[in-house]
DNA sequence: GCTTTATATAAGTATATGCTTATATGATTA
DNA sequence: TAATCATATAAGCATATACTTATATAAAGC
């Protein structure tokens, strides 16, 4: 397969991650706070396994990376990625999630070990 | 829903509709030239029902335009469109399709009618 | 070490998607 | 007006996707 090929299909593989509304939103919101899996299910109207395989798919893809502290999980862009130059320019066409993030903060989930 | 809410889901039916390969080569060749479906199935190892469907998909998301000139329908771009700086943003990431022009217009579908 | 909390993985399922072939529509030409 | 060419639509089907519930793993606290 020629390289330019190969840079669609990179390229549509990207764009059918965020082609969905809770990853979309995922990202925008990683965009402005790192977040636990506890506190994203906050905002998201589903399971708790459901918002962690959405987090599987965009993690596979290199676009956010994870990193562990005690009991929590926590996910953030990962901006070294080949890919985050197209994902940069899709999210400054995405609304501010500061409402979202408000909603968080308020429930703090991660309030118990006081962190 | 929250205006913010509706924001995304538009954004991310716009993404799931580019993060297809076929579809993703299609709006980056119109940017380069408007093409009728015969020109098109030249560059796409698959149907012309299968380019058409594809076609309608975007038309129906208002990304593209159709023309019909006398037997042929023509297909670009639809810079009116409100969802179109999105998809500007991302084709500045695709590469170029010259290749795939040459190989439009070395096969010339439409010559038979001189135009 | 047992319980709780946070998260991941597995398995199942309903719906969406992208293709195919067959057929319809609409313009051109003989 | 019959035949041809370009394109669209319909129907069918295999695979992908996004959820669910059930279960596994891993850290923290008693």
């Amino acid at each position: 397969m020629s390289e330019t090929a190969w840079e669609i299909e990179k390229a549509a593989h990207i764009l059918k991650l965020l082609g969905d509304k809770t990853r979309l939103t995922i990202v925008a919101i990683l965009k402005q706070r790192e977040c636990c899996v506890c506190e994203l299910l906050e905002v998201f109207n589903m399971s708790q396994p459901s918002v962690s395989q959405h987090l599987r798919k965009l993690k596979d893809a290199g676009l956010i990376k994870e990193e562990r502290r005690g009991q929590w999980i926590y996910y953030s862009l990962h901006p070294q990625n080949k890919e985050y130059d197209l994902m940069e320019a899709i999210l400054q066409h995405i609304p501010d999630q500061t409402e979202n993030i408000r909603r968080i903060e308020e429930t703090n989930p991660t309030l118990r070990c006081g962190c």
